[in-house]
DNA sequence: TATTGTTATACTCTATAACTATA
DNA sequence: TATAGTTATAGAGTATAACAATA
């Protein structure tokens, strides 16, 4: 008999309907992947929320905060307590938008890369024990059907 | 230049390093279809969490509230709040467990039914909206390799 | 001793409206 | 008029510990 665990699901309920319904798995899929990240960035003082945020203003991208939340689709005014917890940590800073003065361009600071750059690591190597089940072949088909689900055409 | 939208993301961060991580893409593309399920399930007065248990109870499995929180991986305490509500509105019931007098199971009324069968009609249709850049065969594999995830080995 | 369901509680996350400054 | 960022606030979701009944 296996020991409880989070990841482990009844028997009995993984004949039901739910089983093949591709909205379900995302559900449990991203609930489990989700809980792995966290845990992994713990180490850092991140949450994959904030790791997102470091990702994408560590490249040469220069998001608004705008930007950042329709990417991560998040309410606006939860990535301003994100950017000003990010802030007062020196990882990343405000810019102003020198074409639209009521923006700001979020940008990491040389410390935020660095902290990327480590976090992403422990990332990566919860990432690797979570899909430890599939092929690289397979991740790559995997990422391939997502990204058409997570950004629809129009 | 296209209207602003919930599911639209920023043309600068689509070559960003996150849209090549599974667990980005999952969480996204699960964002995208919780929000879908939840508004075709709204008509009901239903939401995922109300519905998936409301499936669940609907089969032969006649899970208890900890098989339900393992499944859905919620906490058991999420279970009661979730039961107390179906059951107050006479969908679900509880039956205590003949092999385990500690234990409840959940089981769907007529009436709990009934609702999952109009309910299941809306959510397959908000699914089949999200999911309509998706081949019959992508949809297959998807569902498989989600699988894997979603319900790993040990 | 350990587990199921329950309660209470606190914490996080999410959503909304209103405000300011700019466009 | 409309948009970016901010603030405040309320609501939903999540996590924890403790308890009674049962194993």
């Amino acid at each position: 008999m296996p020991k409880p665990d989070a990841t482990i699901a009844p028997e009995a309920l993984r004949a039901s309907a739910l089983t093949d319904d591709v909205s379900f798995l995302l559900a449990r899929a991203n609930a489990i992947a989700l809980a792995a990240g966290n845990a992994a960035l713990a180490a850092h003082g991140l949450k994959v929320r904030a790791y997102s945020v470091l990702v994408l203003t560590s490249g040469d991208a220069r998001p608004s905060q705008r930007e950042l939340a329709e990417f991560l689709r998040l309410d606006p005014s939860q990535v301003v307590s994100l950017v000003d917890e990010l802030q007062s940590r020196g990882l990343v800073e405000r810019q102003p938008d020198p074409a639209d003065r009521r923006a700001n361009v979020v940008v990491a600071t040389e410390a935020g890369r660095a902290l990327v750059v480590t976090a992403r690591e422990s990332a990566h190597a919860a990432e690797e024990r979570v899909h430890a089940e599939l092929s690289a072949s397979e991740r790559t088909t995997l990422a391939t059907l997502l990204r058409t689900l997570a950004f629809p055409a129009e």
